[in-house]
RNA sequence: AGGCACGUAGCUCAGUGGGAGAGCACUACCUUGACACGGUAGGGGUCCGCGGUUCAAUCCCGCGCGUGCCUACCA
């Protein structure tokens, strides 16, 4: 390793070249590589967000990425041992949905497999002019996978040109071998321990993807709706009375009445039974506390199933199942007079409901409302049209999968769930011993955990994902047997229970009477994310490895997803370990648009990061990312990259003065690193320093990088840049009668200064700190890589001596600006000579300023400088310790004379 | 409806029981010996409002108002 000449270096910073040199650098050199060999202690462990590989990047990956990565390199420097994997979450219906669009296909499970269809044979179909090719389970797989391909390798170049010091060769995908593997293990073990079950259930349902969906991906959309007022009839009675309802459409569904018990309006009516309108049901009339006396009309139709209230109701009271709503959201065939579907008058009822059958939602409610309005429909003959009112609109939250266009039904079907309700305490007693930051989002995960209400549905009824790895044994009539599920053999993993036969069958028992079927189900995605650390560690595969690698340290990741992502990682590690599974959560925060709304794909509003990177370079997109504390949300705010690249360029060029200057050591010492610094000036600088990598480190510490950059920023620009090198220029020159002493204590300083301050910047500003550390400093300390390069310390700058004059720095800044203050108004520039500077000055300042007057002399240009000393007691002013009372600034010349050196003199 | 966070210069945001700040933007000026991909300076404020604690409140407490997110409400 060579020193680099620094007269052969370009004038203006070329950032693309460097970054590219760097890149293809740290790949070959492998700095960024994790050691196996040394011990935990040593280790720093990442548990990576596994971005989801949807195809489109945006800034939003840069932004929270970047902190993660600045973290990981503080704890390099510190001397640790890294481990920073990168996975790709590709597994899932994001995947699916970009697949079918970008190839215009759609599964049919009865198709067969066809060999060696690609992407090449499957052309995008951009206009989808055609109806979608239809292709089998097997093939969409393959075309999952080469299209997330394609992705991942968009995020790796992402990655690469922000800098992340992520190794690669710790690469993991959530649908390769060792994750199906993983996430079969996890349920194997989790069955093995009872802690999952499969189970006939109303469950969320999307209708459109025609899958379950857990508690944790839904949300609510405000929805407009009418409130259909609606004369029930009572047994035995010519009374009635009216409910309210948003969804009279579910009206064949009604399987009870209920109330509030303190509801005086109808208590009489606890225990007789109403008739439906329209089907002319006898339902049962019970009190419960969850009725709300006032919403609505406070009484109100129990069905199967409009609410999840609806489902309580429905296991509380035993009540009877009549499922109309089927999976494709249309209503199924029903037939009153059959058991289970009782009517007063059944053929009436079968006709209604003819003209409803296979209809939506939408469509069924404006047929049901016609029917009521005609009093031939009322439950009773005597009491007029069932519709009591004109609908009233109202709006209203309604449920929502997160990623679905309609909104959610609740529908009967087997899943499999996981048990957490009843270990919320466990979990939340978990996520007490993590330290989140910032801290108050332990409060979200609390909330969340502590209002948990259903068990985690595992099963998703969806193809490009991991198989759940189980079988069912069929009887002689081909039923089968959900109780008795067969499980995979661990040694097996990862089965497809689609193509391969369980244990102790062959594949022609498939689907035969006495033989088995696989199960078609896969897991919720998260079921696979939530393993993400035992991923890193290779968990079940090497016990060594995962012994050193679980838990980890960092889990960096965002705020939404606490209630997911977090969640479930730590549910697995409490199942599977009883422990944590990492030490400390790192929560990002959004990038919003400028008006004020999240940067998300969806809304369109996202922009491009790599065009942002070309023009302000990548250093200076991660300073914008830098400067937003954990879990602040930052506005998208394009001046802040524009101030990290001049950050950038300010370093280049600062640098590249300071090593011209300081090329060839002082010419008494052999290197620079030894010479004394001894000039007041210099111990100052070094003695604010000091401060700096205290502030700094303590920052770190805390994870506050952005306040460690703060800090450091601060100090590079108004004390090093501003002040110290305008100060010092003159004596580090040699320039008038410095000794040889004075300008070594000023070299030794400026080199100092700028080593501290490279690794104090080099966690957010890896290219240009390694860029200008590789020209001089690496060879001469030895470390070939700054970010190898040890963390700054007080230690390193202990062999220098306190100042002795303690304001000595901060007057001569004070003075030195006052100076150029006065050039300003007198229309000089701050570089023109002055023939006369005359400075008023307490005797106290003037001594103070006495060890660095001749540094402050020659910053000022001043040919004949003048003190005029004040009594201190006589100052009318007392907050002005000096004032500068005459400037004479020399005429611009073309002849650039340097001034002769001419004493001070004082009155 | 509850919880959490936030409200400071035109914008983006730091901050602290005692002096209201930074960057950007704006205005004026400067070819200077690292840097015009630069520099020097200037104007700009009800620190959301009202009460309380305190010698002293932008900061602590209470009550409002507004914004965002999370949870709940879905008849």
């Amino acid at each position: 390793m060579t020193k680099v000449s620094i007269e052969s270096l370009p004038q203006h910073f070329e950032s693309a070249a460097v970054e590219a040199k760097w890149i293809a650098r740290w790949e070959e050199t492998g700095i960024y590589h994790y050691d196996p060999t040394r011990s935990r202690e040593d280790t720093f462990v990442v548990d990576t967000p596994p971005p989801t590989v949807s195809g489109s990047l945006h800034v939003g990956h840069v932004f929270s990425y970047t902190h993660a990565d600045i973290l990981v390199r503080y704890q390099r420097m510190k001397g640790k041992n890294i481990f920073y994997p990168m996975g790709w979450d590709d597994n899932g219906l994001p995947t699916e949905r970009r697949v079918q669009n970008y190839f215009h296909v759609r599964v049919d499970l009865r198709k067969p497999y066809e060999p060696g269809l690609t992407l090449a044979q499957v052309e995008p179909d951009v206009a989808k002019r055609n109806p979608p090719r239809t292709v089998s389970r097997p093939n969409f797989i393959e075309l999952c996978e080469q299209l997330t391909r394609v992705d991942e390798d968009a995020f790796k170049n992402l990655w690469r040109r922000v800098g992340l010091s992520v190794d690669w060769r710790q690469e993991y995908a959530t649908i390769d071998a060792r994750s199906r593997v993983a996430a079969q293990r996890s349920f194997l073990e989790c069955f093995a321990h009872g802690q999952a079950y499969n189970q006939e259930a109303p469950t969320s349902w999307d209708i459109d993807f025609q899958t379950a969906v857990a508690q944790a991906e839904i949300e609510e959309r405000p929805v407009k709706g009418q409130f259909h007022d609606i004369a029930f009839g009572i047994e035995g009675s010519d009374t009635s009375f009216v409910i309210a309802t948003t969804r009279p459409e579910l009206l064949a569904a009604c399987v009870g009445i209920t109330a509030h018990p303190d509801d005086a309006r109808y208590r009489e009516l606890f225990g007789k039974t109403a008739v439906t309108p329209l089907y002319r049901a006898p339902v049962p009339i019970f009190p419960s506390t969850l009725a709300d006396p006032t919403k609505g009309t406070g009484i109100l139709m129990v069905c199967t199933f409009g609410d999840a209230t609806d489902v309580t109701w429905w296991r509380q009271e035993a009540l009877p199942l009549r499922q109309i709503v089927g999976k494709d959201g249309r209503l199924s065939p029903v037939a009153f007079g059959t058991p289970g579907w009782p009517s007063l008058d059944p053929e009436a009822a079968n006709q209604l409901y003819a003209q409803i059958q296979g209809k939506r939602n939408d469509g069924a409610r404006a047929v049901v409302v016609e029917q009521l309005r005609d009093p031939a429909n009322a439950s009773a003959k005597a009491l007029g049209a069932p519709l009591q009112a004109e609908p009233k609109p109202i709006e209203r939250a309604v449920k929502f999968f997160e990623k679905g266009d309609r909104p959610l039904e609740i529908v009967s079907t087997r899943q499999w769930f996981v048990r957490l309700l009843e270990r919320k305490d466990e979990m939340l007693a978990m996520g007490d011993r993590i330290e989140w930051h910032p801290p108050f989002m332990a409060t979200r995960y609390r909330n969340w955990t502590a209002g948990l209400q259903l068990d985690w549905c595992v099963s998703r009824q969806r193809f490009f994902g991991v198989p759940i790895p189980v079988w069912y044994p069929l009887d002689a009539g081909g039923n089968p047997d959900f109780e008795h599920p067969i499980l995979a053999r661990p040694e097996h993993l990862p089965v497809d229970p689609t193509t391969d036969a369980p244990p102790g069958y062959d594949a022609s028992q498939r689907n035969a009477p006495g033989g088995f079927a696989g199960e078609t189900d896969v897991f919720d995605t998260w079921f696979t994310s939530s393993l993400t650390p035992q991923l890193g560690s290779h968990w079940g595969v090497d016990a060594e490895r995962h012994a050193q690698l679980f838990p980890a340290d960092i889990r960096p990741q965002s705020h939404e997803i606490i209630r997911t992502w977090a969640f479930y990682t730590i549910a697995k590690a409490l199942l599977h370990e009883g422990t944590i599974p990492w030490r400390h959560v790192v929560i990002s925060g959004w990038v919003l648009d400028p008006d004020r709304k999240k940067m998300s794909k969806s809304k369109g509003n996202t922009v491009t990061p790599i065009q942002l990177l070309d023009t302000y370079t990548a250093d200076g997109a991660r300073y914008w990312s830098a400067n937003a504390r954990l879990g602040t949300d930052t506005a998208f705010d394009e001046k802040m990259f524009k101030v990290g690249r001049r950050l950038v360029v300010k370093l280049f060029n600062a640098a590249k003065y300071v090593l011209a200057q300081t090329a060839e050591p002082p010419e008494t010492h052999e290197t620079h690193a030894t010479h004394a610094i001894t000039e007041e000036l210099d111990r100052h600088f070094i003695a604010e320093l000091r401060g700096v990598v205290t502030e700094a480190t303590a920052a770190f510490e805390r994870f506050e990088y952005a306040e460690a950059l703060s800090v450091t920023e601060k100090f590079f620009w108004s004390v090093l840049t501003d002040r110290y090198l305008e100060l010092v220029k003159g004596r580090a020159r040699g320039d008038g009668e410095t000794t040889a002493a004075a300008r070594g204590s000023a070299v030794a300083t400026l080199r100092l200064g700028l080593n501290v301050v490279l690794r104090l910047f080099a966690p957010m500003l890896p290219f240009i700190t390694e860029e200008i550390w590789s020209w001089d400093l690496g060879p001469e300390t030895g470390h070939a890589s700054i970010h190898r390069a040890p963390w700054p310390t007080l230690a390193e700058l202990a062999h220098v001596g306190e100042p002795a004059e303690p304001r000595a720095f901060e007057l001569a800044r004070a003075v030195f600006g006052a100076v150029n203050r006065r050039k300003t108004e007198l229309g000089g520039s701050i570089g023109r000579p002055a023939s006369l500077i005359a400075v008023a000055a307490t005797p106290a300042v003037r001594r103070a300023l006495d060890p660095v007057f001749a540094d402050l002399r020659w910053a000022t240009r001043a040919r004949q400088w003048q003190w005029i000393i004040r009594d201190a007691a006589g100052t009318t002013d007392a907050a002005e310790d000096f004032s500068v009372e005459v400037l004479v600034l020399e005429p611009p010349s073309d002849a650039a004379e340097p001034p002769a050196a001419t004493a001070a003199t004082e009155e």
